[in-house]
DNA sequence: AGATCCGATAAATCGTGCTTATGACTGGGG
DNA sequence: CCCCAGTCATAAGCACGATTTATCGGATCT
């Protein structure tokens, strides 16, 4: 058995389901049917049972082999990564993930890592808006850089970045634009939007649910990445209380910024796995305490 | 990287020789060529070293790539291997290799294994003539049925199975043909063969190298399997002095088979390697010396 | 009954695993 | 010194299997 079909057995006895895990897979549903005929035909028994269309299952034998064949998997996936990581002179790999307009004002802390670790490689990814913890969760990535507080009791909260006073993207054409700043109670007046499904405690800290007199401050919509929030600018559709530094990311003149000083500042940070926690991180969050947190 | 494109890395590793491992991987030289290569490119950099065309060698970063993929490889066999035996109701397997001519004259036994030992599977897989200590040492077969005695620290010695007195074969036009019985003096008048690279004791222990009277048995060819063994006798280039249960294997009109009362019996029995006895072995040697030893 | 969802199957297409043929380089022997 | 044998690399072509598209059959729900 190859290992392109472990890989699709495995994601079926995840998903149990074939055309969703035809989808994660970039397959279609009939691949996913006849490699696991197949497999069933060499091993000589039935891997999930399917018979009542009810709801795909798997069976005794099935589930002993996905239990046998993950590790298998897991391993594989690890010794190319070594051997990639190896090649380049790395022992191993931090994979840090963050939102794509923070990228250009934290080089410090990246450089800073890399000068003292040259042994260690560093990767910076941009994580999805959507669910980011759970990344942290399935292991896609290390350590994740986000506004803080952070209250999961499975993450640690690691040193702060950066404190960020607050700036309200909207439309060029705007009532609020050319405006020198705006009070928090103002925001109630207009249209939000926030990513779906977040934790409430996460959403809070980035823009509370109600103004000072208790107006609810009404999420209109919701964008699942950077670029959808800001079209809801620019169409007028809503306006949205960003952290400042991304008017270095975004200079457009569809788009203005207006200063929000009540709200103060807001706390970016580090986060990662308490359980997964290794020597890696702890040279990262070390090496950011020791840098110091920066102000914009 | 799929496991047919690891297997053929692991196999090169150990051969060192891009022909060699060609052949037993049943490729070509330009295939394996290839696949390393690309390999090297995914990665990122040399597995094998093999500048000076001296003798191609393991880098350390393919040495470290084998040392991970390897276990890889050998639980990926396992667990299938597991799969396919809980499909047919069966937790563990013992691979038993004999002489093909073994084979009719031991069903007792196997099937008293069988029937005690309902939830273990017993293949009964035909040995080679060539080296066939290797093949329990490298874990190809887990216990092996010859003659006795063996004498290797490695292996340990089970209970006997038979044993069977000795009959010559010569071809049917042959001088000896139609002899009631010959001497073991005798033998020195003509040529026998055995098979290359036997240890020494053990192949004293089929056929001694000297007559009763000190003259030598003279082997004047080597065959490689009990195919070539016979068509030397038929074709009367040598004679043989086969275990009396090889009659019934081989009943051909071009064959005769005359007794050498005076070899007495010789003994076949289990032998296994001593650091991988398991319950199933001991298993097996128990229901034999429960049956006990047969006599032809 | 009709609509819908889901997995199996058949047929068609496309990619790649593998071969054959050849080249390039090295070391040894006359 | 040159040729030859041995060995790995490269190029081109083929054939099979990986994958898709299209369709079917069975179950469930309204």
């Amino acid at each position: 058995m190859e290992m392109r079909e472990i890989e699709i057995f495995l994601t079926l006895a995840e998903e149990l389901h074939f055309g969703r895990a035809a989808a994660r897979l970039h397959l279609t549903q009939a691949r996913v049917s006849q490699v696991i005929a197949r497999q069933e035909r060499q091993i000589g028994g039935l891997l999930f049972d399917r018979s009542n269309r009810r709801q795909v299952r798997l069976t005794p034998l099935g589930r002993q082999l996905c239990a046998d064949l993950r590790p298998v998997h897991t391993h594989l996936r690890d010794s190319l990564e070594r051997a990639r990581l190896a090649a380049r002179g790395k022992t191993a790999r931090l994979r840090v993930g963050m939102m794509p307009f923070n990228v250009p004002d934290l080089h410090h802390y990246w450089e800073g890592f890399r000068s003292r670790h040259p042994e260690w490689e560093l990767q910076i990814r941009r994580a999805p808006y959507v669910e980011p913890f759970e990344r942290l969760r399935d292991g896609d990535m290390d350590v994740f850089v986000t506004w803080l507080p952070v209250d999961e009791p499975d993450l640690t909260t690691g040193p702060v970045l950066f404190h960020d006073p607050r700036v309200l993207a909207v439309a060029a054409d705007h009532e609020l634009a050319g405006r020198s700043q705006i009070s928090v109670e103002a925001l109630g007046d207009f249209g939000h939007a926030m990513p779906p499904a977040m934790p409430d405690f996460w959403e809070d800290g980035y823009l509370s649910f109600y103004t000072p007199r208790g107006r609810e401050i009404e999420r209109i919509e919701s964008a699942t990445n950077a670029d959808e929030l800001i079209h809801l600018v620019i169409t007028g559709e809503i306006v949205h209380p960003f952290p400042s530094h991304v008017t270095r990311y975004w200079s457009m003149s569809h788009v203005q910024f207006v200063p929000i000083p009540e709200m103060g500042t807001i706390p970016y940070g580090l986060v990662w796995r308490r359980d997964t926690e290794n020597e890696l991180i702890r040279a990262l969050a070390r090496t950011v305490r020791d840098i110091g947190a920066l102000h914009f």
